[in-house]
DNA sequence: GGTACGCTGACGTTGCGTTAAGGTGT
DNA sequence: CACACCTTAACGCAACGTCAGCGTAC
């Protein structure tokens, strides 16, 4: 067994880089057992483990300088509730984790779809579940857009009643966003829903009402008419927005 | 519904700063869809969505220059190779999440444990499964420490065989470090251990073995030493190891 | 007319990566 | 003497944070 392994040896051993090693050292946070005459520094097997906590609690979001507080400190309380504090966070992160992987699942499903559909094609598509949001009234801003950390799942709708006869863009218009059953203030139910997908830039966005609603016979549908982006900034075209109206056949 | 936002107002809609939104802009992420004369930046409600999916590829490990890119190609073939590959990277988060939840159990236990057994005190311990090890020979080095990525479970043992009959530091020892018992070459059997705890500095890290073998009655017991540290970095007494010496008991 | 916003610009920060220039060991 | 290793020093980088200084809107 090797008592001393040199700068390079020991940054292969711990797999990092021998410039963080002297990153560590000029911190303060892991020093070499011992620096001989001409400046070489010499580490030992053992404070492999100080590299992996490190890279622990690095990956869990603390700072080096957070590290070395703890591992200096001689508040052995305090360090118990930083590994247990830690471990809750690590729980928190792992339904992060669960959350992004839907994201991105919603993401695929909603880009698969408009690369198979296209724009401006008159489709139906089945809503399986009723789906839950908060509405806004007219004047009212939304509180917070995501109830997921990563987003979607909003958009604005405009209501029956406030549908104009002419063929025209509907005045008053309401942002809803999903949310659970028990924060909605309404229910969006399951159906057959007819939708087209639009490609539209900033002026346009609202423009395409007035044409989707030319497009059907209002008096087959029923409840709101539900305007949304539809995953725009995968799709990437420059300057435009991907939107997706549908409203409910009866 | 409102039309357009101000810096301000958009960023605590999508709980984002500022000045990162002043740089999305600066780097052609993400523009504003209208600037006035004054220089002032409006933005609508569905840019939010580029918000959340920057957030969600950055934490997915994405540079923003990356995610402009994808943004900004037009390749959707990429695009949708993109989106497959990093939900394989997010599974694979997934385990190591999972990974660094065992670490923290580990290093939680260890520390408990060094706290409240304290150096010097003789004890016993149960080994309720067999663990695996590969163990190096004399000459050869590790091939890799961690086969966990985020480290422990290694130490140096000292045969049998090789222990010297007088209370003397052995003069060979071995690397051993746990692994799967496919990739073992030995095996660390269940049962009793005797242990005790040491406080060292690293010119003293050897000498417990004479004073730990003087303590103890070597023909009570059976298998090699087994040298190791200890969750040192958690404990943090400085320039100190905390290690761990240890003998199967027959 | 206060004060809460908006803007730009410059410099600071973290955790290293990347040359550059030179000493050492085999 | 090659060549791989070691060293320090200096600058670069992303992704903003943090002032500073000044204009604007209500």
């Amino acid at each position: 067994m090797k008592e001393e392994y040199t700068t390079g040896e020991f940054a292969t051993l711990c797999k990092l880089s021998k410039k963080a090693l002297f990153h560590y050292d000029k911190i303060d946070l892991v020093k070499p057992i011992r620096v001989d005459e001409k400046g070489y520094r010499f580490y030992r097997l053992y404070q492999c483990d100080q590299i992996s906590t490190i890279k622990l609690f690095q990956e869990l979001g603390l700072s080096l300088k957070e590290i070395k507080e703890i591992f200096h400190s001689q508040d052995f309380s305090l360090k118990s509730t930083v590994l247990h504090t830690q471990k809750e966070i690590l729980a928190q992160k792992i339904e992060e984790l669960a959350a992004m992987k839907e994201m991105l699942e919603f993401l695929t499903i909603r880009f698969d779809h408009f690369q198979t559909i296209g724009t401006e094609h008159l489709y139906r598509e089945a809503v399986s579940e009723d789906e839950y949001y908060h509405v806004s009234d007219k004047s009212g801003e939304p509180v917070s857009v995501n109830y997921l950390n990563y987003g979607y799942q909003y958009g604005v709708l405009f209501k029956r009643e406030e549908l104009p006869d002419e063929n025209e863009v509907p005045k008053h218009s309401h942002i809803f966003q999903r949310t659970t059953k028990e924060e909605s203030n309404f229910r969006k139910p399951k159906g057959t829903y007819l939708s087209m997908l639009y490609l539209l830039s900033n002026e346009e966005i609202m423009t395409c009402i007035p044409s989707f609603l030319q497009e059907i016979d209002l008096a087959e549908t029923e409840g709101p008419l539900y305007h949304e982006d539809y995953c725009s900034e995968i799709a990437g075209y420059p300057d435009k927005f991907v939107i997706k109206l549908s409203i409910k056949l009866r």
